[in-house]
DNA sequence: GATGAATGAGCGTTCATTCAT
DNA sequence: AATGAATGAACGCTCATTCAT
């Protein structure tokens, strides 16, 4: 029956729970798989029918927070959009990162367990359950496609701006330095929406593609 | 008299380069102090005498690597600099970023050591030698003092510049995604010219600052 | 009904099957009990309805397979009697012998296994069914009593020949050492038959006996 | 100093001395290395100074156990050698099986020990001290060459001889099955002076070689 | 009877750290 | 100052065994 499978569910999540709390308290490579395990109320052996290793668990924690971040960011973002009739990219994107730097505000160990472990091959492959599982570079693409302005090097575009959030986020948020978020926020926008630009075809690209 | 201070210097010496080359082959983590010493030709013991643990050695390599990497750059741009009578600051940056991105394709081993354990603190302090140890936001400043513009906010649009130059390079030299480094080159600088152009200080500004 | 019993001698055979198999292929220190299971197509715990730990499974092998061996080389010999109307003794022990090392050389690991576990405890009553499960020392009795020489000592004389046997095959056939076995063969036989001419009791304890 | 290595040494035989002590007692598979090191006064991690795991240390310990064994035998056969002037192969193989027979009734672990442990390739390689260190088979080659007799494959001939010695043995001295030692040891030592006597070279063959 | 999830003792091994030399 | 033998805590991992289902 599927209580068992159940039971397995919960299990695994427990051990989920425990690593990223461990993991954010502490650090990876300071937590051991005992711990986790002790941490989730289990005996150390269980862990072991759930995960690999301490790294398994770090690479399916990585990719389900990273969802979790982008996935907020997503819904927000539609629930906001009904309202709107119209609909410009470039808003878009800055919504989204907005509000990721929010969530990244409330939420610093979030930011530095992510920021450290994140690598481009994981995040392109984040799905978004709202848009039938499809990944985050459909996302942009289906938001791409709404506009009227065509883009080149999308994926390359799209990584330079997720790369310039993360990295300029994590010493301002966790440190506080060289500024403090509200002062880099505006920069950081602006950054963005330049580096949108940069990327947008000139008009005879425009009419080429159309 | 000088001499043991001598021996003292080039036995620390002896444990940076060796726990260098250990860190870049195998990783940090998996380097032990008993093989950094070894490496070096000392015994373990030797080690205490001059290190806490593997920690303070790998951030004394931190910051003397960043320093070579930007010392390497400035110098080249130094070297340019006698040659051409017009100066810009743009085109300084620009230089000094070509630069810092061959570097990096030269040596990935040393981007990725430096990508991960580089903070803006210890970047922020880097000494140049040619320039009488002052600071590297110094050497930006002495640039941006020859330039007829004016910029607002030198230390986070640095800060930006560097962040993006770091995050981007990381996937794309180590893992060639989402594209080749030769791809990303002409954009990155693209968007670093952006981000000068952003900062800088309308003309109301200038004259305001002048 | 026997349909349980059925059943239930089915699960120990195929356990049976499964521990040969594993025993043989990587040693029984290195077999666990939950691969037995596995490998015979059970759950873990059932095993333990079947067999106390892995070294009574062990002992039930190497009861069976020595009793397989010594059953093929009797059973060899008596379709060989039946075409010959002089029987003689010492050639039939010498038939047995070969016809072991036979069994041996086309199937080292069984060798490996029996070698290293087989204990004269075990061998001296491997019941064989030809002969109504009479054991093995009965099997030579008989040999023994169709002859018109009387042997003292019997149990002795077999102890000693078959430990000879199984001990100067092992290093032989396992690992080709000192010599190959087909240069052994000849002198073990040879060893053998002076074996049994040494317990042969002289005709004046012929008589004796008789 | 050699005060240095010289406690190294006594490390090393402690560790030797403690291992032995519980493969006797319990056997090796059910002896661990915290055991042997914490039965030698030594924390666990001094093992492995010492040796690679407990397979090396039983290895060193077949082959010295083996070759005090045999140096005792050798040893005493020396000594009555010196007395006697007429000198018989024979006799001092018999003296040789004789004498370590009765080292393995006085020590029926030894014998267990070795006879589970010993492979051909470690006898044949046995050291004498007394003889310059010449191996095992140099004994008994010089053995042969005072004797009037010659012998075709010598290293056959002993592999038989000591093979059959062991393996005898084994159940007779430590589980008195099927007959007891002294029961045994005439038609033990019979049945090799047979095995000598059948590698003999015939009378054709001694005049050819010589 | 059969299952397999759960356990936790115990293994081999590593290694930072100490300290007598 | 320099050594490296010694330590023992802590690690990852395995596995026999139990037991609720």
């Amino acid at each position: 029956m599927g209580k068992i499978e159940d039971k397995k569910k919960q299990k695994k999540e427990a051990l989920l729970v425990s690593a990223m709390q461990l993991f954010t308290e502490k650090g990876i490579a300071e937590t051991s798989i005992s711990e986790i395990a002790k941490n989730a109320k289990m005996a150390k052996g269980t862990f072991y029918l759930y995960y690999k290793d301490k790294y398994e668990i770090r690479d399916h924690l990585v990719a389900r927070k990273a969802n979790e971040i982008f996935e907020n960011a997503h819904h927000c973002l539609r629930e906001k959009l009904q309202k709107v009739t119209e609909k410009n990219v470039e808003d878009c994107i800055i919504y989204l990162v907005e509000n990721i730097i929010d969530q990244f505000k409330e939420s610093p160990v979030l930011l530095k367990f992510i920021a450290k472990n994140l690598s481009w091959g994981v995040f392109s492959n984040i799905r978004i359950r709202d848009l039938d599982n499809r990944n985050c570079m459909d996302v942009f693409d289906e938001l791409l496609q709404y506009s009227d302005k065509r883009y080149r090097q999308k994926e390359l575009m799209i990584y330079m701006i997720v790369e310039l959030l993360n990295a300029t986020c994590y010493n301002v948020i966790l440190y506080h330095m060289p500024v403090e978020i509200e002062r880099l926020k505006d920069d950081l926008i602006l950054a963005i929406q330049n580096i949108l630009k940069q990327f947008e075809c000139s008009e005879v690209e425009q009419l080429e593609s159309a």
